[in-house]
DNA sequence: GTCCAGGATTCAG
DNA sequence: CTGAATCATGGA
């Protein structure tokens, strides 16, 4: 990562302020696993072909790309959802009337979701079940690494589906994949056959979506929900992993609700950017920022 | 050593 | 249909 392959420092216009601590959240809060910080502070991370450095300054949020790459401003700008659209979509969210969402969302002004690739989502999130999104992040990286197309200067995009299917046993193992590494290979034979997967599930409503990405070994209800929610731009998709178990649990009082219920309450409570405000409450839950009820007592007495 | 992680799949009832 | 067991791996 010579200092030469880098072009200078350029302001980047977002509609809105991006202070570092919410930078952060945004590139390494579980949506992306693809950014990492750097010694001094910035972020270096690789969407589709594009290499970029991101860091927030005193003089607002700043990118430079690899010298040479044409585009990494515009695909910058539209990974981050630089038109602003989640901004009304996050003002119209019931947080007047919700305290636990509005201490969320406060916690995290301006977060977003971002426009990510439909296949990057997917691989990121085959590898998800039951890890940590560091660990995640190290699986996706020896993926990119050992079998992804070189953007120069050491960076790699992730492979292909064609790659995953043709890898080797050992290659997929080294990546400490774990029983994961059949979920990859899995799905990667069968979209394997429709190059066009993307465009064709696009083309669906978010039910028949859903659907179609359950239907993919490795992809249950949660992984299909992020893959909506983060690669497809369905932003009433409402992911319901361990963390938002948790907290609608401890915030709203859903104990002992199943993460089905879980989705259906999270989806008509919030809306039409329910997966907004669930990005909202993963965030403050992982940060300890989220208002609770009182743990529940172990023998409720009855009360005469 | 135990427990848990942005879960999915398989199996028993 | 629901609930439990199992899966592979690393960090706390």
């Amino acid at each position: 990562m010579a200092a030469t392959e880098w072009t200078a420092w350029r302001p980047l216009r977002l509609a809105e302020d991006v202070p570092a601590a919410l930078l952060a959240e945004q590139l390494d809060g579980g949506q992306s696993f693809r950014w990492s910080a750097t010694s001094d502070g910035a972020w270096v991370g690789i969407f589709g072909r594009t290499v970029a450095m991101l860091r927030s300054g005193a003089d607002g949020l700043e990118w430079r790309g690899l010298k040479g790459a044409a585009g990494t401003e515009a695909a910058l700008l539209a990974y981050l959802d630089a038109e602003g659209a989640q901004a009304r979509l996050s003002a119209d969210l019931p947080w007047r009337s919700d305290p636990v969402l509005r201490a969320a969302r406060e916690a995290f002004p301006g977060l977003r979701i971002l426009r990510q690739d439909p296949h990057e989502t997917l691989i990121g999130f085959l590898c998800s079940s039951n890890k940590r999104i560091l660990q995640i992040r190290v699986m996706v990286a020896g993926l990119a690494e050992k079998l992804g197309e070189p953007l120069g200067a050491g960076f790699h995009a992730l492979p292909t589906w064609s790659a995953l299917a043709a890898a080797d046993d050992a290659v997929l193992k080294s990546c400490a994949l774990g029983y994961r590494a059949a979920f990859l290979r899995g799905t990667a034979q069968r979209l394997l056959a429709r190059p066009r997967w993307a465009e064709e599930f696009a083309a669906l409503d978010t039910p028949a979506l859903l659907a179609e990405l359950q239907s993919l070994p490795g992809v249950g209800p949660k992984v299909a929900a992020c893959v909506t929610l983060f690669g497809f731009g369905r932003l009433e998709s409402f992911p319901v992993d361990t963390w938002v178990v948790q907290a609608l649990g401890d915030a709203y009082g859903l104990r002992k609700w199943k993460p089905a219920q879980l989705e259906q309450f999270g989806r008509a409570h919030f809306g039409a950017a329910a997966g907004l405000a669930q990005q909202y409450l993963f965030s403050a839950a992982r940060h300890g920022k989220l208002i609770t009820l009182p743990p529940e007592p172990k023998r409720p007495k009855s009360r005469r």
